[in-house]
DNA sequence: GTGAAAGCGCTAACAT
DNA sequence: ATGTTAGCGCTTTCAC
């Protein structure tokens, strides 16, 4: 029906129409034992006349949770973080929750105006992938009662990590076994290009490159690292290779990497990309990746946060989840 | 500060921290005029003290808009909507608005769902990709204040178009243009892969593809067009290619067809797919596709979106973007 | 320039 | 089984 009262109707508008008290339809609308089944055909039938909808606002109000969480990623249409956004809003929906999300674009900034505008707007919960390392602003909203995980990144503090629960990949594990992958081929000069280190996956994932080199005796090369974003990345690995002793195989940091050392340099070295992506089986050679799982990040976040919000409690836990090296032909190119 | 008192603080709590009246702090905190500095400073201090954040329930309830907008997709992990949902999301953010997000997964029940859950926490407006065609479930809401586009395909209704603004790509043209480049390029025997017609976008394309067809007077051939979803177009294609008359070109309806196609098939005929992919380039051949655009179809949906909101009047706008093919290779291969 | 009071739509606690 | 009352935290009159 298009009413022709101004505005939604409310409760008493139901009632009014329904001829019963406010109450009575506030216990229909939520499903409240002790209501007469004819009482309630007449209330249903006066919301359905009327379209009525109750208002969340009010409900929250007056103390009830959201039923909304929200999550903080860097950028929605790059596939490694819409992995994840399906995962917790598959992880919500399940749990009758939905989701507010947010794009930090890799700014401090920007993260915490929008965690603190989803406070504001009384979300139960957090999801974040942090883009900044001083999470203390969270504090007072962990105080008020808003539980936060932290993905694919961890939280910190001046003190110390924030207490919440993290789950992430093992990246130093699985830059380490992509780079004994290129060893046990045959590569003594292995060239890696990876993200600015201050973001923590890539700190990790130089950390584990190196880890692996010295594991095999090889002596780290500055000259075979650039660190920057992954615009880039293409025109140092040329540099590379155009030097005196060019790499004879390349671990990238990152997807976007890889796709700009696909796209950007005509003669390609072997090559293992750190996380896997669309077609990378379809390329010739296919694409040798160390694959992380961002539906399990995200699922696992999202689950953690829901047992905390069901009352679950416990110090804060840092799960890892591991990566799975992928063999495809690019990484197994000889020297 | 970590407040000791339970729960957060309130105006309330504001006001008697700064010793002043309620309305005070309410003048501050939304920045009206006619406070007294010295006061303003006193209740800002109190403010920063507490650690206090704006109920926007209260704020919403009062009578005020969510500065929330729902957006629906069919799936979130898929690019071509993740770029909407990127699009969308920094309009609203420059609107100082906020996205509830959720995907329908194609199914018209999920967001018929999906749509009345965020009318009942009353966003101000929606951005919708129709999953199903009867949208008359959003007639009351939109009688009751909200503003809703549709983006992709058009909402529906029994007795004609829901009233709403809508931006759609030129789907039927960007099918014609993709079938004529490759009919000049010598193809006679061009297929179809369509996703399955009941949805308007595949419809359209398939619109398309035969109307080009027919200007070139060529014969429909049912046998070289299979409609349905991705899984199964890799064999179609595979069958239609063992057959007595094998096509020897390929037109894919959309971005997982193509990749499907790409997968699932040894001996590849020429190709143009529409919408454009990452790496479409890097693969050899490159593919030729009709590419879409998709941020644009997000941008200008919000916009009109936030225009609505902003007050504007007049009849329900449809808006047509353009598609742009481009060759790389794979669609200029002869017969 | 500041404040007191009413009420937004709902639910929890207490009647009947 | 049903109704009445009192707020949740805020903004909107209107008074000082």
């Amino acid at each position: 029906m298009t009413g022709s009262m101004r505005g939604r109707p409310t409760m008493k508008d139901v009632a009014a129409a329904a001829e019963v008290a406010l109450k009575t339809v506030s216990r229909v609308v939520n499903g409240e034992p002790g209501v007469n089944p004819a009482t309630a055909a007449r209330v249903l039938a006066a919301i359905e006349r009327l379209g009525y909808r109750r208002n969340e606002s009010a409900r929250v109000l007056r103390g009830g949770r959201t039923a909304t969480i929200g999550l903080v990623i860097e950028d929605v249409a790059d596939p490694f973080y819409s992995e994840i956004s399906r995962a917790v809003e598959d992880v919500a929906l399940r749990h009758g929750s939905l989701v507010l999300s947010g794009s930090s674009r890799e700014d401090p900034l920007r993260e915490r105006e929008l965690v603190l505008t989803f406070c504001a707007r009384r979300v139960d919960g957090l999801v974040i992938v942090p883009a900044g390392s001083d999470h203390g602003y969270l504090l007072p909203e962990l105080d008020a009662g808003v539980a936060a995980v932290f993905a694919d990144r961890p939280g910190g503090l001046e003190a110390g990590p924030v207490r919440c629960d993290t789950v992430l990949c093992d990246n130093a594990g699985g830059a380490h076994a992509g780079t004994v992958h290129l060893i046990r081929h045959g590569h003594r000069r292995i060239a890696f290009l990876g993200d600015d280190p201050s973001i923590f996956t890539a700190a990790e994932r130089l950390r584990g490159y190196r880890r692996a080199l010295a594991d095999a005796g090889l002596g780290p090369d500055d000259a075979l690292v650039a660190m920057g974003p992954a615009e880039g990345s293409g025109a140092a690995l040329e540099r590379m290779l155009a030097g005196p002793e060019p790499p004879t195989a390349v671990l990238t940091g990152n997807g976007r990497i890889t796709v700009a050392v696909l796209r950007g340099t005509r003669h390609r070295p072997a090559l293992v990309g750190f996380d896997d992506f669309e077609l990378a089986d379809v390329l010739s050679p296919a694409v040798t990746v160390v694959a992380q799982d961002p539906a399990g990040l995200g699922r696992t976040a999202a689950e953690l946060l829901f047992r905390r919000l069901a009352g679950e409690h416990g110090p804060a836990r840092r799960i890892e989840l591991p990566t799975r090296l992928i063999p495809r032909g690019s990484g197994e190119l000889p020297p």
